[in-house]
RNA sequence: GCCGAAGUGGUGGAAUUGGUAGACACGCUUGACUUAGGAUCAAGUGCCUUGUGCGUGGGGGUUCAAGUCCCUCCUUCGGUACCA
């Protein structure tokens, strides 16, 4: 028997589907599909992560291809980005080079997967041709006023030597390289992203194909909360401090004003006081979302003036104080100490009044005697003629009131912000700019895009395009002045992750950005794929840049992606010695239950379960895995281990096991082919049948079914193992002369196995269907389907129980009444023993089930 | 703190949504074939005090019947955080 040689075969095929482009999406009269796996960093090599998600991606391509489907699985690469940078200093090579030899090196290790893509329509969004229509849209997006510039205090991280949006500060810290992000003030680019906030999250109710966890985060991102803004006059002064609520019911309570550092109020009512400015300065530098927020102190300081409560007309004391975020509402509030946690921190620590507005049952409360703030409903108390209301009843009332007396209206607030997009970055797409001494900020024109990132940069702690003459100068499209200079930010790379998925639809399309008419076709995405990482950042603002072109009119629909299916992490415990950081696990040596590192003989600690990633040394290489058992094995492996949406601890003790299942069934095929080869397949006239030949056609019918709807709910690893039982069964066949029906069920069984392995193991798939002589491709071949009938029996098994317990089992026919079923349950012998001498109280019968019989 | 997900054998994980807990696989044990087995095939494998026994993180409840529903507590993982 020859052995199955995966290397030489998948070899054979990954050919054979490239020279026959067996893969290219073309446009019929069937039903178009596009599924889409999240486009990966080339950052070298692909790892475990990147094999889990596309080998799901592929499998629900492959299978909604043999049901009949217009496919559309493509493949690209987010190429730009800081790493790219990094990599090039340490290598001293070029940002460029070290990406491109990355693609061309994990395209081989994509081929050598056997991934089903349609190369044909490859983006790469570092290219030109790529982000000449990025740029192109930012122009749009500044001639409708969507992308803007600011000045504003922005998340800046040192080491990266460029600015972070909000998405892209991890417990205020850098999410590339963990170091602490701090504030800085500079001049940036920004998409108007809020406008769209209320839809964005109105829709998040719409998307009933994603996951509720990823909804529930973006809406919490978005993060809308419902209350009042309220104006409070300033005492001797023209100015007012306009702050936002969401308890306009507690304003009898409010008994202090508190104001940003930033505010620009701060310096007006300080009177550039020294002591203030440097307060500000040091709590500007404080990184505003510290891991140590928490226990960060309250801090504040009066700024020796008074506003006015509009309705109680109290004189309120004005501070500048840390807590108070200039990002939100107005960047003031007015301090509530005892209904609110943080202002009663403050007025505790300033020895500010404290008044009582809201009570639990309406009874006087002393706020002296308060321990914490009551922030919980109840009854309005000390709040004029307000009092007695039930305080959400209040609220309502309480903002027809300002309105009526125009101090405030109801109104709402986002947490969202504006997304930040310029990066002083070399490597990544320039901002389409031009500064003009005369006309000021004016778009490049369109017919000089792309603006080409300059090749010959020298890359330095800083962006180096602020260092190439000939790239910063820039003729004003607008007046022709020479002397104008060009942008020399270029844009955050989620600009590129967020349209690439509309590109491949007419990925060589060169009149405009995208050909209207084949993204209407392959658009939106049927089944998008990807790393739960990208709930936040890249799922909102692909979402945010749909509606942005279909406001345009370049696309018919404003949600990207119809269903998502978000993968879990894959995860490994990392080894870290005190002196040599990490290690990999060859560096550490076992002794009983400890680790030891191996260098220096110190024991490791060993690490929680974290995901895999380079600097922490725990990555496993599908590479060496891939050489060792093929790539089907691995994409069985992936599958098998655990279900799609779940963490999966990395351990690959069950590797041998699926390597073993492919060449069961390889055995299984060679022991059958010469007995099957000449018999035509079972039809399905089954009256015929003997009783392990009957009970295999039925078990083929129920497996494809089974198989068929777990695939259709991503359950890979349940679909596979009803696959395993039916190549079990088979296994138990008593071995000697068959009959020409029984060898024509065999042969159905087998064929139907290889079919419905074809999306999982497509290499082993198109190999055995060779072997059992076919001409055609199983990738060609139709999707199995099943017939009812077969599954159809007349018998089954009755579980009896006696009091909710199981003691005994029939096998029954299914056509006997109710009144046998009791009696041959109550005579089984096995219940006798139960019942004896007991008496019963009732028996349930479940139909085709179980019968419990209670005493 | 808040929001979300989860907790089932030695391990990864099943369980038709309230109806036989542990499918399928890893590992382990035994046997067969073998010069050999880390190949292959077959059998067994939740636990124990072996019985009218126990068992799905702990405790309580609803039910003829609970991994599944309700209450409560604990643990783990993810997200988020001075958001007024």
């Amino acid at each position: 028997m020859a052995k199955y040689n995966p290397n030489v075969v998948e070899k054979k095929w990954q050919e054979f589907w490239a020279k026959n482009k067996t893969f290219e999406a073309k446009e019929s009269n069937k039903k178009k599909y596009y599924v889409l796996e999240m486009l990966p960093y080339p950052s070298g090599n692909l790892h475990m992560g990147h094999i889990r998600n596309y080998t799901i991606g592929d499998v629900i391509a492959r299978y909604k291809r043999m049901c009949g489907f217009d496919v559309l699985h493509p493949m690209g690469w987010d190429a730009f980005g800081l790493p790219a940078e990094n990599a090039a200093r340490e290598k001293n090579t070029h940002p460029a080079k070290w990406t491109y030899s990355n693609i061309e090196n994990m395209k081989q290790e994509l081929k050598q997967m056997g991934f089903s893509y349609d190369w044909d329509r490859e983006v790469t969004t570092c290219k030109p041709e790529y982000y000449k229509w990025e740029q192109w849209l930012f122009i749009q997006m500044f001639k409708k006023n969507m992308a803007y510039k600011k000045l504003s205090y922005v998340n800046w991280c040192e080491d990266c030597q460029t600015v972070l949006a909000a998405e892209q500060v991890e417990k205020g810290c850098c999410w590339r390289c963990n170091s602490k992000v701090k504030q800085k003030e500079l001049s940036q680019w920004f998409f108007k992203i809020t406008d769209y906030a209320d839809d964005l999250l109105l829709h998040c109710d719409k998307l009933e194909g994603w996951p509720q966890e990823v909804l529930t985060m973006q809406k919490n991102w978005i993060g809308k909360s419902i209350g009042a803004s309220i104006k409070f006059q300033i005492q001797d002064r023209e100015e007012e401090i306009e702050v936002f609520t969401t308890r306009p019911d507690t304003i009898f309570g409010a008994t202090f004003m508190c104001i940003a550092p930033e505010h620009h109020l701060t310096s007006v009512l300080s009177k550039n006081n020294d002591n203030v400015k440097k307060f500000v300065e040091k709590i500007i530098e404080q990184s505003r979302a510290s891991r140590d927020v928490e226990q960060l102190e309250k801090e504040g300081m009066f700024l020796d003036a008074y506003c006015i409560n509009p309705i109680t007309k109290k004189k309120l004391p004005i501070y500048v104080a840390n807590f108070v975020l200039m990002e939100y509402g107005t960047g003031a509030l007015m301090g509530v100490p005892a209904h609110d946690q943080r202002d009663f921190d403050f007025a505790q620590k300033y020895n500010i009044e404290k008044i009582a507005v809201i009570s639990p049952d309406g009874k006087e409360v002393d706020a002296d005697t308060l321990e914490e703030a009551y922030s919980d409903d109840g009854i309005l108390i000390n709040s004029q003629n307000f009092n007695g209301l039930q305080n959400r009843e209040a609220i309502e009332k309480i903002c027809d009131y300002f309105e009526k007396e125009k101090i405030g209206k109801k109104t709402f607030n986002f947490k969202l912000k504006d997304w930040g997009i310029s990066r002083q970055r070399y490597w990544g797409t320039p901002i389409p700019i031009i500064y003009c001494d005369k006309c000021g900020i004016v778009p490049e024109d369109e017919k000089n895009l792309p603006v080409v990132l300059p090749e010959d940069a020298v890359l330095s702690e800083t962006n180096p395009l602020l260092d190439i003459d000939y790239f910063k100068k820039a003729k004003c499209p607008k007046c022709g002045n020479e002397n104008a200079k060009r942008e020399t930010d270029t844009m955050d790379t989620f600009v590129e992750s967020s349209w690439y998925f509309l590109r491949y639809c007419s990925p060589n399309y060169n009149e405009g950005m995208l050909n209207s008419d084949e993204v209407n076709h392959w658009a939106p995405i049927d089944q998008y794929i990807g790393g739960v990482e990208h709930a936040v950042m890249h799922l909102l603002y692909a979402r945010y840049f749909t509606r942005v072109l279909k406001d345009m009119g370049f696309v018919n629909f404003k949600e990207p992606f119809t269903n998502l299916l978000t993968q879990g992490m894959i995860t490994k415990e990392t080894f870290e010695c005190p002196n040599c950081r990490y290690l990999f696990p060859e560096e550490v040596v076992k002794k009983g239950d400890k680790y030891i590192c191996q260098k220096c003989g110190i024991e490791v600690v060993v690490g929680k379960k974290t995901k895999m990633s380079k600097s922490k040394k725990n990555v496993v290489s599908p590479k060496e895995l891939t050489k060792q058992y093929g790539a089907d094995t691995i994409r069985l492996f992936c599958l098998f281990a655990s279900p799609p949406h779940k963490t999966l601890i990395w351990n690959e003790d069950g590797i041998e096991g699926q390597s073993r299942f492919i060449n069961r069934v390889w055995n299984l095929i060679e022991k059958y082919r010469d007995d099957i080869d000449s018999e035509e397949v079972y039809k399905g006239d089954s009256d015929k049948l003997n009783s392990w030949s009957l009970e295999l056609y039925q078990k083929i019918n129920l497996t494809i079914k089974k198989v068929t709807s777990d695939i259709e709910k991503f359950s890979f690893n349940t679909a596979i193992s009803s696959i395993m039982e039916l190549v079990n069964f088979i296994y138990l066949i008593p071995d000697g002369e068959k009959e020409t029906q029984e060898t024509q069920v065999i042969k159905l069984a087998i064929e139907t196995i290889v079919l419905l392995l074809s999306p999982i193991i497509p290499h082993f798939a198109e190999e055995s269907w060779k072997l059992l002589g076919k001409e055609s491709v199983t990738t060609d071949e139709k999707w199995p389907t099943f017939f009812k009938d077969a599954i159809k029996t007349d018998e089954h098994t009755l579980v009896i129980q006696v009091n909710g317990k199981v003691r005994a089992k029939l096998t029954i026919d299914s056509n006997l009444n109710e009144e046998t079923i009791k009696e041959l349950a109550l005579n089984n012998v096995n219940v006798q023993k139960f019942i004896e001498g007991k008496e019963i109280k009732k028996t349930i019968l479940v139909q085709k089930k179980l019968i419990n019989i209670v005493i």
